[in-house]
DNA sequence: CTTCATGCAAAACATTTGCAGCTGG
DNA sequence: CCAGCTGCAAATGTTTTGCATGAAG
C-alpha cells in the first residue's frame, strides 16, 4: 500500500497545478480516497465526508471524484450493476479481486499484465491505451459464512 | 469463431430442456446472437428484430438476453457508462479488445488467463468464480481517421 | 385451454446537469 | 473581488417491473 500521506500530497499538488480550489469538502474527499483500502463507493465516501461537514452534496462528491480521475489521481472501477467504486491510493490499473457476497475489492499481489497487453497489441492493431482485470469469487471470511 | 448454426441449436436445446417457449421474437434474437461477432448491444439487438417484428418491444429484448444469460447461452459485457454489449458466439468469460473511438468490440487470440486465476486464488484465499479482462484502445480502422 | 410471453408505460437507480448563491485565494 | 465551487432539484439514460392482452404448446 502506498503511504496516505505522499499521496494526500500529490493530490493537492495536482489539483493547485492546474489551479482548482482546495475547499473543505474536497480536502474530506482527497482524504478519504489517499488512504482508503476498501474501494469506497461514492455513497461511502458521501456517508463520511458528511460526518465532518453534514450539508455536503452528493453532486460534490460526484464532481470532486470527477476531477480527480480527470487529474489522474484516482482510478475508477465501474459496474453497470451497482455503484461505482474508486481507488485513490493506486491509481494505476491493476488488476482487483471482487468478492460477490460482501462486494469487498481487494488488490491481489500479482505481476503486471505488460506481457498479455503487447501480445493483445500485436496480434489485433489496437493501440492500447488502459485495460481492467477483475476476478469475481468469495473472499475467505464469506466461505466461512456459508 | 464457433458454428452460428451449431450455437443456435444449443440454445434452442436449453431453452426446451427448460420448457421454455420458442417465440417469433425469442428466435429472432437467438439468431442474432448465434452469429454475432460484433457484441451487439441491446438497442442494436432490438433494430434488427424490429425489421422482421416491427411491434416488439425494448423490454422482450431485454427479457430475453437476460434469460439467457441465466442459461449460460449468452455473456454479458456490462458498461456503467453505455449500455451493454452481448457475446452469444462464445459465451464463455474470455479477454476483449474494445475500441473507445467506435465502440466495436473484438476477440483477440490470446491464451487463457488460467494461471494468472489460480495465482490470483491462492494468494488471497478467494474461491473464483468468473473474470473479466478487457483491453480499451484505438483500433486499427480508428487510428489511420486520426 | 392454461400457462407463459409480449408490449406498453411507469418505476427504479446511479449519475449528470442547470443554476442561484456562496467562498477560496 | 470574482472565477470557480457548492447544494439543491430536475433531467438523463439504461434497465426493470406491473399488468392486461395475446399466443405457444
Amino acid at each position: 500500500m502506498n503511504d496516505p500521506e505522499v499521496r494526500l500530497k500529490e493530490m493537492l499538488q495536482k489539483l493547485r497545478e492546474r489551479r482548482f480550489r482546495i475547499t473543505p469538502q474536497r480536502l474530506a474527499v482527497l482524504k478519504i480516497l489517499a488512504r482508503s483500502e476498501n474501494h469506497p463507493s461514492v455513497d461511502m465516501i458521501y456517508e463520511e465526508v458528511r460526518r465532518d461537514f453534514p450539508t455536503t452534496s452528493l453532486a460534490t462528491i460526484y464532481k470532486t471524484v470527477t476531477l480527480l480521475k480527470e487529474l489522474g489521481q484516482v482510478l475508477e472501477l465501474g459496474f453497470p450493476e451497482g455503484s461505482n467504486r474508486f481507488d485513490g491510493n493506486e491509481p494505476s490499473p491493476h488488476p482487483h479481486m471482487i468478492c460477490i457476497s460482501c462486494k469487498k475489492i481487494v488488490d491481489p499481489p500479482l505481476d503486471s499484465l505488460s506481457d498479455l497487453t503487447s501480445e493483445a497489441a500485436q496480434k489485433t492493431g489496437f493501440n492500447i491505451v488502459t485495460h481492467r482485470l477483475d476476478f469475481f469469487g468469495i473472499c475467505p471470511e464469506c466461505q466461512g459464512k456459508n
